[in-house]
DNA sequence: CGAGATTCATGTGAAGTATACCTTTAGGCTTAA
DNA sequence: AAGCCTAAAGGTATACTTCACATGAATCTCGTA
């Protein structure tokens, strides 16, 4: 529509002017409802923080063996010497971190309570760009102990005598944990835990012990055989939860989280199932049962029942993967959208004469035919095929595809790559994508 | 027919380059005595 | 002369590129039965 005289200008203002007004008013009304019920109607948690995944329970249940193992093995530190390095393997929300944080809080406590030199430094290697390179997990290191470093200017081999340094004018038994070391070994590579494993001999007054931590259970075989053995003084375990376990958590934690009788009967039997089948991922339970439980007040619902259960566990699977999608940097958004749309193809059904989609795995040449068109189309600079290689890798990393390098003799060699996302997502997936990438 | 050579499409490692950031340093300017 | 600011110089990590070589089974080639 043109508007070519000032008083049709006037005229349309006028008119979005009143539009708004009106509009503002009904909206009114209906947010003054909302909050009137939400005030009126009775709330549903007690204390949510219970059923938040950084909450450390006072009692931490089915795990007492691990807990003994492990505060056997770090005991001598409260003795000033130094305990052998832990590995820790165990797959997500089996209460590895939740073990380890309570054993050393509680020997944190002892130490200040009859001055014992002991020092905890804990790190988690998946926070990107907090921790997922060699230098900057040094750094991170060096800022828990207190010494602030620039982030670039210094060469690594500076940073580590600063670290010794720093570590050795302590006079302390310093206990290292490192967080899903996984990540870290498959970015950076072994190089770090060789170096930090070679620490001790260089320390005069201080000594460290290594707590690594990690869900892959398969990272050591890529971890060079002297660090292994130096790494794996001890080793320890964390088998899943079973679904009575969880189901005990998740009764405890509901006791305290939400208000009496709120919660339906099979409730907490429908939450832990749902876990079970994610290989007792205790984590994941607790926060399908803290969402669901926000779901249900939002919708200003008195008890919380099986549906809002259901909802939940739909919703946080796509929250987490839009999550990750979101944050990634362009290129790989390129990317991963080039690998979606790739792998999109249609088929004419001869009979109903309509037309359908179905996913078919794409191969690294046609994702990079792709991504090299739309590259050019948005004027992004395109980026080499070996580098697009990569990329691919590391989104196999965060889970959102996967693939499988096939020979087709003749005919070369390629990575079958299937995109990992429920299939209800995926037109979502794409919208966000293109609107993220302005297509 | 079967053993070995060939072939293709891309995987992968190493080394080099550009960029963004950081500290250090030298020179110039200001200020106060 | 001392103090302060600024711009240039010198360093580094990181993301990316370029080059060169590796892979591995379907297919081809060719000698042999």
């Amino acid at each position: 529509m043109f508007i070519n005289t000032i008083e049709g200008l006037i005229f349309l203002m006028e008119n979005l002017a009143e539009k708004v007004i009106t509009e503002n008013v009904d909206f009114k009304d209906d947010l003054d409802n909302f909050f009137d019920e939400f005030i009126s109607s009775k709330p549903i948690f007690k204390n949510k923080a219970v059923l938040q995944s950084n909450y450390n329970p006072e009692k931490i249940q089915h795990r007492e063996e691990y807990l003994k193992e492990i505060a056997k093995i770090l005991a001598p530190s409260l003795r000033k010497e130094r305990p052998s390095n832990i590995f820790i393997y165990g797959k997500t929300g089996t209460g590895k971190t939740l073990c380890i944080n309570y054993v050393l809080s509680k020997m944190n406590n002892i130490a200040i309570s009859r001055e014992i030199p002991l020092e905890i430094i804990s790190i988690n290697c998946k926070l990107k760009k907090v921790a997922d390179t060699e230098y900057r997990i040094i750094l991170e290191i060096l800022k828990q102990i207190g010494k602030e470093m620039p982030s670039t200017g210094v060469s690594t081999n500076d940073l580590y005598k600063e670290l010794y340094e720093q570590i050795d004018n302590r006079k302390k038994t310093v206990l290292l944990v490192l967080d899903e070391i996984d990540t870290l070994i498959k970015k950076a590579g072994d190089e770090i835990l060789y170096n930090l494993t070679r620490i001790n001999p260089e320390l005069k007054t201080s000594q460290i012990s290594i707590i690594g931590i990690t869900n892959d259970l398969t990272v050591m075989d890529s971890i060079d055989a002297r660090v292994k053995s130096s790494l794996n003084e001890e080793e320890i375990v964390f088998l899943p939860y079973n679904a009575i376990q969880i189901q005990d958590i998740l009764k405890d934690r509901a006791y305290m989280a939400f208000q009496e009788g709120v919660l339906s009967e099979d409730v907490i039997p429908k939450c832990s199932a749902y876990a079970a089948r994610e290989h007792g991922d205790a984590r994941r339970a607790l926060e399908l049962l803290r969402f669901a439980g926000e779901l249900a007040e939002r919708e200003g619902s008195e008890k919380l029942m099986i549906e809002h259960i259901d909802n939940a566990n739909k919703k946080t699977e796509r929250n987490r993967i839009i999550d990750t999608i979101k944050s990634q940097p362009k290129q790989f958004q390129l990317v991963n959208y080039a690998i979606i749309k790739t792998s999109m193809k249609e088929k004419m059904n001869l009979v109903t004469q309509k037309k359908s989609t179905f996913i078919e795995p794409t191969t690294t040449g046609s994702v990079y035919d792709y991504y090299n068109r739309i590259a050019k189309e948005l004027g992004v600079p395109t980026l080499s095929l070996r580098r697009i290689s990569d990329i691919i890798v590391e989104l196999e990393v965060l889970g959102l595809i996967s693939f499988k390098l096939v020979s087709k003799g003749r005919y070369g060699r390629s990575r079958f790559i299937t995109i990992d996302l429920p299939k209800s997502l995926y037109s979502e997936v794409i919208d966000l994508l293109k609107e993220d990438l302005n297509l």
